[in-house]
DNA sequence: CTTTTAATGTAATATCGTAACAGTTTAACT
DNA sequence: AGTTAAACTGTTACGATATTACATTAAAAG
């Protein structure tokens, strides 16, 4: 039988309010961090704005060049070693077919992601379903394999740039 | 109903013989391109080698290496080149989260692939499930989302590691 | 208040990938 | 064969992405 509750999905609409989601991601940070007793500092916090600020997903040096404070240059390392702490805490999501960078869109919730990249407006959206997760769990175990990650990208074109032709 | 039918997949175990792996997928190549009039030169055939000689994946500037026929060293462009002649073929995967290069092991079986990726041995394997790729497509669809490419990489630890500890 | 751990600053360098363009080979067509 | 068009090669240079190493400073724990 068909699994038939909701497919949860996140797909930047073009009009959104992208400052209420910095914000809520922000404030989530900044509980995270709290509750594991870690350091949100302000790298750490900046790269996270700069990400969020942004639907389409982010090259490490796009986040360096708008993190010159003091209109002094960052290292690129700088911006490496938040993106990492970002990542580890789940806020953040490397795309690896892009070398880039975008927010997590549901943060704590515990979720397996698939990343939905329009390759016509560039924005990415993010599924959460855990009917493929589970599918891949499922059919790499009968192959023989553990699996400690699933890495999943869809490259295709989004709802609203098929409707625009 | 859960579909039944066999699981294709293939992992490289560690007594497995090469060199016949090798000259199958050279051939193949060989028919392909006769088949589509294409073009089998030397750089393509060496490089299809290198890579069909390891089940590691192997970087663009590794397989150069071993691109020194002459002694001489070769460019970077001609690696790449060649690998995307590979690839457009279906002979070899890239593989996203490694930036790196794997000889296909389903040649001409028009599939889909996911890849496991054992983080001990190094070794990738390929999942040929159909199961995956059909989920991902439907949920993709269901969230509105036009489905071009899927890339699919599993991180994990093969059965061989697993049992050796 | 001192010890230890975590984060930062800075420079250098490694790794991965592409652009541009001239020259050569191959295939296709008179 | 000779001509033309397309594909492939050689070469240089460069752009983009990412990490190592190490000295310094700030914060937390004892």
């Amino acid at each position: 039988m068909e699994d038939m509750e909701a497919l949860p999905v996140r797909f930047p609409s073009r009009q959104h309010n992208h400052s209420s989601c910095v914000n809520k991601l922000l404030g989530d940070a900044e509980e995270e961090c709290r509750r594991q007793k870690l350091r949100f500092t302000e790298h750490r916090r900046k790269v996270l704005e700069i990400i969020a600020s942004s639907h389409k997903p982010l090259g490490a040096y796009d986040i360096l060049e708008q993190m010159n404070f003091s209109g002094r240059r960052q290292a690129p390392v700088v911006a490496y070693r938040a993106l990492d702490f970002l990542i580890n805490l789940g806020l953040v999501h490397r795309l690896n077919s892009l070398n880039a960078f975008v927010a997590c869109m549901a943060v704590g919730e515990d979720h397996t992601a698939q990343f939905l990249i329009c390759r016509k407006c560039k924005n990415v959206g993010e599924l959460n379903s855990n009917r493929v997760s589970e599918r891949i769990e499922k059919d790499a175990v009968e192959a023989g394999f553990q699996v400690d990650q699933q890495l999943v990208e869809i490259i295709g074109i989004c709802y609203e740039c098929v409707e625009s032709g």
